[in-house]
DNA sequence: CCGACACTTCGGCGTGGGCCGAACTGTTCC
DNA sequence: GGAACAGTTCGGCCCACGCCGAAGTGTCGG
């Protein structure tokens, strides 16, 4: 098969309302059952059950027995950079000011693969870009020294050794970029062990816990209206 | 639209062969008539036409009327990444080492929407690595003082100011990154200005020209055998 | 003005693929 | 062992969409 082909097979799994919504229901990186995951694509198991065939055939998801279960889960990181690739372009709807369903919430906090999205992502993005800790661009980031020492004393400290890097991620509903790539993750990972965020059912969007709304304003200065 | 359905939308619109091919042919970051695309996409012209309006309206393609002609190009740098995305998943035949039409220049030295990938694509970014000019990783990668220094010397120099990140792409022939982002698209224009190399018809894959062979060589120690 | 050319629109054909109901396989739990 | 449940396979329906030939619009050149 050649290049570009190989380029339309992969779109075109992507391409389908069910798989699509299967796939963003996986993008907050857990592993879901078929079940599940015919209920997010707003059809039958039966032809869940096909579509799930597909994508694990195509590479996109990874599948585990598990009992009489089977979850599935983003095959791997280049999946989630693939699909946020299309999100950033695909973006929010243009220009006229939509409140869509959970849209509120989703837009304050979410997952985004395997770290955090929305207005609390950028807004610890801009946290600590302001402290000196990281400088993100829309090309790359980088954690400084100090940040590297704030991530290690936060309990996030991403696997030491060489230059830290931070990939920045466009934020779809924000349009700005924020932290994703190991830090993002390690940062993630770490509020959600320490119970400031919360992972919700049949939705991306994650719930700050009283313990997170105290927690981020005296860790990172951030206010969270609403 | 929900946000899921767009992306739906968008991939669909990437699934289809013979807009793939077209869209892989407009990866270059040239601007092409619809009979070329219509060439690249291997269909007849009203067939290649209604593609185009699809691709334009989805807003992944710009047009520009120009007397008779129509040139297409991708609308934006952010359809470049997508799609940098969706062929970094899809990858290149999976082990069974092939060689398919045009591979062997395809895989020494082409265009990735606006920089340079390839054996040479990584060769430059290993020779500016093992330098010191500047430090790439999987997740961001950043332009050192005497990196900069080097790059206004050389006149590539991108857009001064604040630190200079060079966004990392993975190239899916050496399954490495390389350098993308504002960085990687003034080295590329550099040696285009240069005539160190030169773009082919009808190929994405591009020239080494003689004063490339030399000038790769002597500032950068590159020797590309073949 | 008229032919050549780039490109689009229209109309009709064919097929690929998504959808579900029904039936089958395999696991769990009592 | 049998009921309950997760998940898959099968078969048939149907529609969306890609395809091209033919015809229409707009631009260039003599």
């Amino acid at each position: 098969m050649t290049e570009p082909n190989r380029i339309a097979a992969t779109a075109a799994l992507l391409g389908d309302p069910a798989r699509a919504n299967m796939l963003a229901a996986l993008m907050d990186g857990r592993a879901l059952t078929a079940k599940e995951l015919a209920f997010a694509g707003h059809i039958t198991p039966q032809t869940a059950s096909g579509h799930l065939a597909k994508l694990a055939d195509g590479g996109v998801l990874a599948v585990e027995k598990q009992g009489r279960h089977r979850y599935y889960r983003l095959a791997s990181a280049l999946v989630g950079q693939m699909l946020e690739g299309v999100m950033a372009f695909a973006g929010p709807e243009p220009a006229r000011a939509t409140t869509w369903r959970g849209g509120e919430a989703l837009r304050t906090a979410r997952t985004c693969y395997d770290h955090l999205a929305g207005r609390l992502g950028v807004a610890l993005a801009d946290a600590l870009t302001a402290r000196g800790h990281v400088a993100l661009g829309m090309d790359g980031g980088e954690v400084t020294d100090t940040g590297a020492q704030f991530l290690d004393e936060f309990g996030a400290a991403p696997a030491s050794g060489r230059r830290v890097f931070c990939r920045p991620c466009l934020d779809w509903s924000e349009r700005r970029p924020h932290l994703a790539g190991r830090v993002g993750a390690a940062l993630a990972c770490r509020c959600f062990d320490l119970g400031w965020i919360a992972r919700q059912r049949d939705t991306r969007a994650v719930a700050i816990t009283a313990a997170g709304r105290d927690g981020f304003r005296e860790r990172f200065g951030i206010e969270l209206d609403g």
